[in-house]
DNA sequence: CGTCGCCTTGATGGATCTCAATAATAGTGG
DNA sequence: CCACTATTATTGAGATCCATCAAGGCGACG
């Protein structure tokens, strides 16, 4: 996976570690909205590749935007800090995904990034996402834009059913979800989804899910008597699908707008 | 607000009630991405505006994109269904709010939007943010992708920052953090930040912060009994500033970074 | 004036958070 | 290579918050 070779060609190390990205080499390539951009770009245009070591972080809050990063190899978590010191795990990134759209919006990332294990990333600027378009200067290209643009799409989809995560369920439904979810996604990245080795601590599953880390790890040790899946430490088992029993919240009677209610008299 | 004289230049009814937007006459025009534009677009890529009826359902799941809206007037608020047919209220929108950006992804939505009063909106198609270009065809302005990245890129924080509001929080400071934000967004939007009517229900609001709704209606007692705001139906001041204390939960240690764990043998 | 939707209030039980102690695992250094 | 230490995970007991069930009030509307 580390592939010192391709490393060597550092160019005179603008960023730390950084180095232009082989996309042809690149297993993901066939997912990735950087493939296929025109080669002519400027240096500060390509997509960089780089190294991640276990701990280190890739994005700090506060730092300036300069790409969103897809996933090569190794896992990722996403975390905000609130004002009194305390953290909320926005999500996971495993191979294939992405992560820092979140800076785009004023060129100021909110979030943190911090590698789970030593991995590799590939930063892609957005002018990745222009094609040099005659004199008039960059112009962002239909087709890369859109891709770019499905991708916020389904980060914003993905986060809404999150929502349904954190809410809709008990803290045992709750974590079937996210282990579903993880394991769909762990077959997306080239795993085995029945069979992986959990990237995340107990303590940043209990945060991203709000749970405290105790529930967790009742709820898994639960779980395992129930037959579902087997764990040890970080390693599991998926054993039968995992299906998360809903609790009932507040239902909303009916929807079909068959009914359009008078207007009330809010002007 | 509505505006039935601007209404009458009603194009062959292409689609129900929708007519070409006047943007000039606009008083969201100063924070809507689709300013600006060049003036010659074609008639099926300009902003059409709309009034809705309360109750009616703007965009239903399963339905074809057609571009994102902008809120001209009147609330709005946005759920998703289950496949048990459980819902799940993912947000609310003011006046010169956006939503429908979770269709960009492959062309089909998957939340309801409905009105929560009757109001207007406006319609921006995708194309509303190109320009034309020569004979190439619709090329994407830098100016206009921008601001649409950038307000996806916000939406995805905002939605980031509600899994404060689900977690980190007991159910009174979950309803204190939400107040506190639509007081601000109620501030944005031009009301009084400090005495405004909710424009949802008792219902919307327990299920879009996932509680019981005689959870929140207690809560609501209690905040009045402590000083706190005063509330009767659904006519709301504000009387103290919103503070939410956030409950402990699942607290990731240190993050400095200053640690570089060293590398795990998971390869 | 009766119905319906929405909101309030009370009583109760259960899920889950907290505190606390122990066990297992991984990293560190001799 | 092994002991030491720090981190992470498990398990237990008690307390508490909040969902649930149930009843009643209030306002809107026909």
């Amino acid at each position: 996976m580390s592939n010192p070779a391709s490393t060597n060609i550092v160019m005179m190390n603008r960023d730390r570690h950084e180095s232009p990205a082989s996309c042809h080499a690149c297993s993901r390539v066939g997912r990735c909205p950087a493939a296929g951009r025109p080669e002519s770009l400027g240096q500060t245009d390509q997509p960089m590749q780089k190294l991640v070591k276990s701990g280190k972080l890739v994005i700090e809050a506060e730092a300036k935007f300069e790409g969103i990063y897809v996933v090569r190899a190794g896992f990722f978590k996403s975390y905000t800090v609130d004002t009194d010191g305390s953290m909320q795990v926005t999500g996971f990134h495993l191979p294939g995904e992405f992560f820092g759209m979140d800076g785009i919006e004023d060129g100021v990332h909110k979030e943190y990034v911090q590698a789970l294990d030593t991995g590799s990333i590939c930063r892609l600027p957005l002018e990745v996402f222009c094609s040099l378009n005659g004199a008039a200067g960059h112009e962002w290209s239909t087709q890369m834009t859109r891709s770019l643009l499905k991708l916020m799409s389904s980060t914003i989809r993905r986060d809404r059913d999150m929502f349904f995560t954190l809410g809709k369920t008990t803290a045992k439904g709750r974590l079937l979800t996210f282990l579903s979810d993880l394991s769909r996604r762990m077959g997306l990245s080239g795993y085995d989804p029945s069979e992986f080795r959990l990237c995340m601590s107990r303590t940043d599953i209990a945060n991203h899910l709000c749970l405290a880390l105790e529930t967790v790890s009742r709820l898994f040790t639960q779980l395992q008597a129930e037959g579902v899946l087997e764990i040890s430490g970080r390693a599991l088992r998926i054993l039968e699908p995992l299906d998360a029993t809903p609790r009932k919240l507040a239902a909303i009677p009916d929807v079909s707008a068959r009914r359009a209610v008078a207007e009330p008299k809010t002007a």
